[in-house]
DNA sequence: AACACACCCAACCGCCCACCA
DNA sequence: TTGGTGGGCGGTTGGGTGTGT
């Protein structure tokens, strides 16, 4: 016994709304409010299913709305937020005033996604990939870790080929200044040849790790293995150019009109060290609760895969929670 | 200029859950 | 307790538009 269907489908226009049934549906919600959805579109003579009567007031219609882009610090918002909550749209867009889940879908899905693969890191998980590919040594005994790893390297075969070779993002490698000197504008660009090289190597290093270090391969780690050892991995691992002298810091996401913030940029660094990985590194360092361990807590940012609700600072968040 | 491809986003679909009689 | 209903949600689709060749 399926549910009976919200409206006579025969009887409902479907598809783009114009401008006449936008203002029938605006001025009847203005008079009548919004208490039965199914009514309105009968009431307001509409030709419409109460449903997409509802979905184009809540999501377009509604005066409160935002129609303008998507700032920097909103961008961010939906980041950290995202790496808390997965797909949970709404939770996520009741943190943001005037946008709709649907908005911040969509604009995850065609934008964000993008920029966080374009910076090596993985937006489902929000590791980066090179994380990613430490984990699965971590956790398998060669030879599986190798023949995993190249599967995974399929897997994230998109997001490679975005990081390495889509021409209109022209791939930024930014390194420190006192590297550089003052051209920050350096481009590393990737060839095809370029790409196959970096997974023969993944694929060789895995191998020959492995098979000179056996036990640097432990085969019963858990996926929840310790972040050091992950780390550890990962710079070992790491499938991009490693650029030690860059990390991605809580100042360098914040949204301010500084240009040199990769995210402002919205391009890719090249190298998947991120500040994980580094704060990872320092971890490795230092086992017991030191400075070092104190900074790390000091440094969640959004791309911080234990990133924390209660971390968010509160200008961020719309509609605090408990 | 024409075509192909990529991208964006409004709209739809179907599932789920809370509420109520 | 149960079934009907409205509304919310996330995933997906497809048409419009932009861009490259």
């Amino acid at each position: 016994m399926g549910r009976i269907p919200c409206c006579e489908k025969e009887n409902v226009k479907r598809g783009q709304w114009t401008i006449e049934e936008d203002n029938k549906l605006s001025s009847y919600i203005a008079q009548h409010g919004t208490c039965n959805w199914r009514l309105i579109p009968k009431n307001a003579g509409l030709q419409r299913c109460g449903k997409s009567c509802r979905l184009r007031w809540t999501n377009y219609l509604r005066p409160d709305l935002k129609h303008s882009q998507f700032s920097d610090s909103e961008e961010q918002t939906i980041v950290k937020l995202h790496s808390v909550f997965g797909n949970r749209w709404s939770l996520i867009a009741a943190q943001l005033s005037g946008r709709t889940d649907n908005d911040v879908k969509n604009h995850w899905n065609t934008k964000l996604r993008k920029k966080l693969s374009g910076m090596g890191i993985d937006p489902v998980t929000h590791k980066s990939f090179s994380h990613l590919m430490a984990e699965i040594a971590t956790t398998l005994a060669p030879p599986q870790a190798a023949h995993l790893a190249e599967a995974a390297l399929g897997c994230f075969k998109d997001e490679v080929l975005h990081l390495l070779t889509k021409k209109p993002i022209n791939f930024r490698c930014q390194q420190s200044t006192a590297e550089l000197g003052n051209d920050t504008n350096n481009y590393i660009n990737y060839n095809q040849e370029e790409i196959d090289r970096t997974s023969d190597n993944i694929k060789l290093r895995f191998s020959k790790d492995a098979e000179e270090e056996p036990e640097m391969i432990p085969s019963n780690k858990s996926w929840n293995s310790t972040a050091a050892t992950s780390a550890s991995f990962a710079m070992q691992y790491s499938v991009f150019p490693t650029m030690s002298t860059f990390q991605y810091s809580p100042a360098s996401m914040c949204n301010k009109e500084d240009d040199a913030s990769p995210w402002s940029q919205s391009v890719c660094t090249g190298s998947t060290f991120t500040s994980m990985d580094h704060q990872n590194e320092k971890l490795e360092e230092n086992v017991d609760d030191s400075e070092a361990t104190k900074e790390i807590r000091n440094l969640s940012n959004i791309f911080n895969p234990y990133y924390v609700l209660w971390d968010l600072p509160a200008d961020d968040l719309n509609n605090p929670m408990v």
